[in-house]
DNA sequence: TCTTGATCATGAGAAATACTTATGATTGGT
DNA sequence: ACCAATCATAAGTATTTCTCATGATCAAGA
């Protein structure tokens, strides 16, 4: 223990006696002497007189134990409220999220969740944007994390955090080559696209047909690392969370095309159901996400 | 220090750095992560976040330090207290004592008045209760522990123990054989005594002039080393403290005579002159004077 | 009076812990 | 892609703590 050397010293003081001590403490009669010792010296001055017939402390001893007594509390106080924390959140957490969050930035999130909150049992479900939207509507998954503008009288939707979208390609790509790409270099592309269904599947159909860009060809892949592949194989290029291509980007596999005028951002947000108060994990798992969120945000990330 | 995990918990937390946090403790950056992860282990909680960008507390984090600065703010206080207890008693005192009590009481409560209050500077003078008595009253000492009545309009006498006096002889000594002696028995005996103005002398006197009693011969010494060894060499008998004989009585080297109806007692006092307040030092000197004749009596001496 | 029992101190060696240096991993900035 | 800052990890060393055995003190009882 941390306060061991009080813990001792005030044991011995109460009992009045260095071996009746040791055994309460599970420790020898030399170990205690020891620890007293220790504090002595520590302090500079004699705490107790010894005696085979007596301990009893002196005046300075008497001043510490006063303030031990009370630093025991504390910590004490300390260990049972931290308990107490932990023991409150309990129970299971459905945790439905879509293949960006989920795949990309929900596991650390979990690890530090389960880290602080060990007695909470974790399920995670992955899908696209709108299987999840369904299994929360079903109350299959407690809450689900998703990116775009989920819409729902009965749902309760909450934007945690800011998503920047890239368009990316090979780094051969003829686009890689053009200095200020704009949106107008983008017709008659070949483009990979995520199934629909998928949050950012609607996010490249809606700046698809905002900019009415014609459309050479598309390939369709249910998960962002197939999608990934194809773009750096030169199939195509496609529109992804930074997130989902970090990495690549990192090591060149793929390479990020700005375009002049035009900024990508979505949102990732919580969406739980109305009804039902929810369960103090649940309510800790959502602080949490903000408060990495938060911090994210702070690191210049987010 | 005792509370150094609670000490670099709380600098870390406060620095939110850990580097930062070590150099301010003369620790390296690993010691402080292993004091961290001690105290989480303890405790069974993640209690900071940390990232190279950000260290910040958790929810249970925030509940330890929340309790671990009144922990620190309590053992501070409580050094400082005992510090200032220490400081206080500062300066320096100059104790008398008879023979008696200088050369068999007073070493053991120096050595614990030393311990407890480091910083006063402490000198004795060892005389007989007369010459102590006439140093208190001018002031060449500024208390004096004698045995006996003695009266002064000018002191203040304080009795503080009771003293025991035995009627000793050589193991061999005739007064040895009788199984009940009484007083009648002491007629003409060879008297070893101390000097006049001994405490010890007085008290002798005393005796020997209410009981009427007719002397033979008598050896006068100005040591009680020297009264002891001559008893022991069969010169005569003596009428000496307890404190001076135990070692003797222990050993066979002297046998004490009880006397039929007779109990032999006097006071060991304090003796100070009346005017001027003492020193903190004095006054601390006196208590543990005080407290330590008490732990004798409750230990079945004094 | 001698022994006995209870108690605390001390010393030596063993076990556990803390600390440091060197290195690795992560992250954000240039 | 590289650099700087920061925390984690590993391995070896140093320090501290612990226990066992032993010694000293003291009071009580045979």
């Amino acid at each position: 223990m941390i306060v061991e050397n009080l813990k001792v010293f005030v044991t011995v003081s109460e009992q009045k006696n260095f071996s009746r001590a040791a055994e309460l403490l599970n420790l020898s009669q030399p170990g205690v002497s020891l620890h007293i010792r220790n504090l002595e010296n520590e302090l500079g001055a004699k705490l107790m007189h010894r005696s085979p017939k007596q301990v009893k402390l002196t005046e300075a001893g008497y001043i510490l134990y006063e303030k031990a007594k009370r630093i025991l509390d504390l910590y004490d106080e300390a260990r049972r409220d931290i308990q107490l924390l932990q023991d409150t959140v309990t129970g299971a957490i459905h945790v439905g999220a879509s293949f960006t969050i989920g795949e990309y930035l929900l596991p650390r999130l979990l690890a530090e969740f389960v880290a602080q909150y060990p007695q909470v049992e974790l399920q995670v479900t992955i899908g696209n944007t709108w299987e999840i939207v369904q299994k929360v509507r079903k109350k299959e998954i407690n809450l689900g994390l998703v990116e775009g503008n989920v819409t729902g009288e009965d749902l309760v939707i909450t934007p945690y955090m800011k998503d920047e979208m890239l368009l990316v390609a090979a780094p051969d790509h003829p686009l890689c080559a053009i200095r200020q790409a704009d949106v107008g270099k983008l017709q008659h592309m070949n483009w990979i696209l995520r199934e629909s269904g998928s949050g950012t599947r609607a996010f490249s159909d809606l700046f698809l047909q905002e900019h009415k860009l014609e459309v050479q060809r598309t390939y369709v892949f249910n998960s962002s690392q197939g999608v990934k592949e194809a773009v750096a194989a030169g199939l195509g290029i496609a529109i992804l969370s930074r997130w989902v291509v970090r990495k690549e980007l990192e090591s060149e596999a793929l390479r990020s095309i700005p375009l002049k005028g035009i900024k990508f951002a979505r949102d990732f947000s919580v969406i739980q159901t109305k009804d039902h108060a929810p369960s103090m994990a649940i309510e800790r798992f959502v602080q949490q996400l903000m408060e990495d969120a938060k911090r994210l945000k702070a690191n210049g990330l987010g």
